[in-house]
DNA sequence: ATCGTGTGGGAAAGCCCTTTCCAGCACCAG
DNA sequence: CTGGTGCTGGAAAGGGCTTTCCCACACGAT
């Protein structure tokens, strides 16, 4: 045991090793300079003997860089964050990054507050998680962000590209014409789209897949309901929409649509027979829904694993699309 | 605009502020010293004018501690650790701490790597939330904690109470009593147990709270029958519980019961009028399920909260309890 | 006029690493 | 033998921040 308390530092691994500094930092982190054999080992048995663990402050700051990766979620505990987040985490430490969570809680102070203490960290990467909202004026973020990103960090954006960064998103227009495209081909012809909040990019762009994959099967929707995101908005926005005589109803996520046909399944009414039901995200219980949730599946976790290598990539420019298709179960009758 | 690139330092605030290095480091942080008025506001103001922010890094390393709470979960998809991350994560932020997230994917070698990376960062919170195996040897894991804790991070284990440091954990045993009883006294007398994983803490906690709370009402168990712990051991175990002739199928999580659940609907076995079903946590999907499912409430993000007041608390014996009381739903015929 | 006694700015040492630069050494070609 | 040419250790100069001392100064009390 070298030190009473306080863990050992490179210094004391020098001393044990009986070399310099710069050899036992050479040996226990990799530089690009090779120490000689005899040395190495010495070094990595007194470092093994005293417990030696590389203070990765430090490193960072002689480095001038972290090995952090700084992810930024609206709400950890949606399953659809969840599962990115999940992607995430495996990529990064597969870069042998470390994940910093934290969750803003779909309030963009919040974002931007996080954003600043994280950036005190000089993380290599940051991830943003979430759809923004088109009405918030996201100019303080973006300084922050540029700010970020003259510092060092690969900026990505998941699930949209409204900002100027590098951005990873899953293909909502397509997923979502082809949905609508699949209910009106099984029959329906008055659909209403559950779309959310009005100034939810995500949401938007589903909707608008939606429209027009309506459009291309000939038909308008009998309704457009927005509303909250989550599963009571759902029930809400269900409510109105076979109020106005709806035999279809198209939600904007999966949770959404759960909480419709819990609120279906109250008033007595039947899902697919009197009105079929789809969601979006594909998320773990849709499929267990009864009745099974028809809904476009996207590979949550490898969104979260590409939003990595994009970052790491490094180019402000890219925007990766990861395919969005529908996968049809027993709301839609199929 | 000071430097070229690279963020501005405290140097440069220094200078711009016209004052000394100390002066500006008392005024940008919290320090004991009092700085006067007009000083603080040139500082202040250049620092404003500069963008400068603190590099975390450093302060870490200048201060010995930084303002990190480790948090390992085993899984980051199921809604248990999702729910108790964002219980952890408010809790942590309100402390004006970071929360780093890793996820174990329940392999202790993982686990254990992970510490010690996270161990470079000298954290000051470590947050191991899962239950752990019976059967694997916990001395590395051990003392790999103990020496976190003795470079100044508090430890706290959330989910049991197996190894010598704080703890935080839900009232599994009295949950699963009076969740036993509940069934007993509904009229069921073939109870089977889906006990999960014969080696895992929390499930054996929980298997045995069954027992306990069937024996008050006079039952022994049918069957218990071990198994994986998420959705697809619920199905198998169902289905061999029912096999041996059971009324009643109690599960130690949610999860499971949700398979099983979905298991006897494929067989046509109807819940409850034939077959029980219950399951434990009450995560957001158990009220959702089709019939609605009997499970024991914990308040998930409080028990991720009391964490984070437990572990800063520093006390290694504390060993916190949080109330777990089943609710009633549909699955038993409540 | 003198002597405490605060008060608060600044110089500098220190926190734990990385990396540049220098120097010693061995080796090979001429 | 001499003069390159690689190798590889080590000294030392950072990297950005905190904190301990020291000291100048102003103030009130004698």
């Amino acid at each position: 045991m070298a030190r009473p308390d306080a863990p050992p530092t490179l210094y004391d691994l020098a001393r044990e090793a009986g070399v310099s500094l710069a050899t036992a930092s050479r040996v226990v982190n990799g530089s690009t300079r090779k120490v000689a054999e005899p040395y190495r080992v010495r070094v990595l048995e007194a470092a093994d003997r005293i417990g030696y663990r590389a203070n990765l402050s430090a490193q960072a700051v002689a480095r001038g860089t972290s090995r952090l990766a700084a992810l930024l979620v609206s709400d950890i505990v949606d399953p659809f964050f969840a599962a990115v987040t999940a992607g995430v985490s495996r990529a990064a430490e597969a870069e042998g990054l470390l994940v910093t969570m934290s969750v803003t809680d779909r309030r963009s102070d919040r974002e931007l507050e996080l954003l600043r203490t994280i950036g005190g960290f000089r993380p290599r990467l940051v991830l943003l998680i979430g759809s923004r909202r088109t009405t918030e004026p996201s100019s303080e973020l973006e300084d922050e962000l540029r700010e970020l990103r003259r510092a060092g960090a690969d900026v990505v954006v998941v699930g949209h590209h409204r900002l100027p960064f590098a951005s990873v998103r899953a293909d909502d227009t397509t997923g979502a014409r082809e949905l609508a495209e699949a209910v009106a081909a099984a029959g329906r012809s008055r659909v209403a789209i559950l779309a959310g909040p009005a100034d939810l990019s995500t949401a938007t762009a589903r909707a608008e897949g939606f429209r027009a994959g309506l459009r291309a099967a000939g038909l308008d929707p009998v309704a457009v309901v927005h509303g909250e995101f989550g599963r009571s908005g759902g029930r809400a926005a269900a409510l109105e929409a076979v109020g106005a005589g709806a035999d279809a109803l198209l939600a904007v996520n999966d949770v959404m649509a759960l909480g419709a046909l819990s609120a279906l399944r109250e008033r007595g009414i039947r899902v697919p027979e009197q009105v079929a039901v789809t969601g979006f995200d594909d998320i773990a219980a849709a499929a267990d829904a009864v009745p099974a949730l028809s809904s476009v599946r996207i590979d949550l976790e490898a969104l979260g694993e590409r939003a990595v290598a994009v970052a790491l990539a490094g180019d402000d420019s890219a925007a990766e699309v990861v395919p969005a298709h529908p996968v049809l179960r027993a709301s839609t009758g199929h």
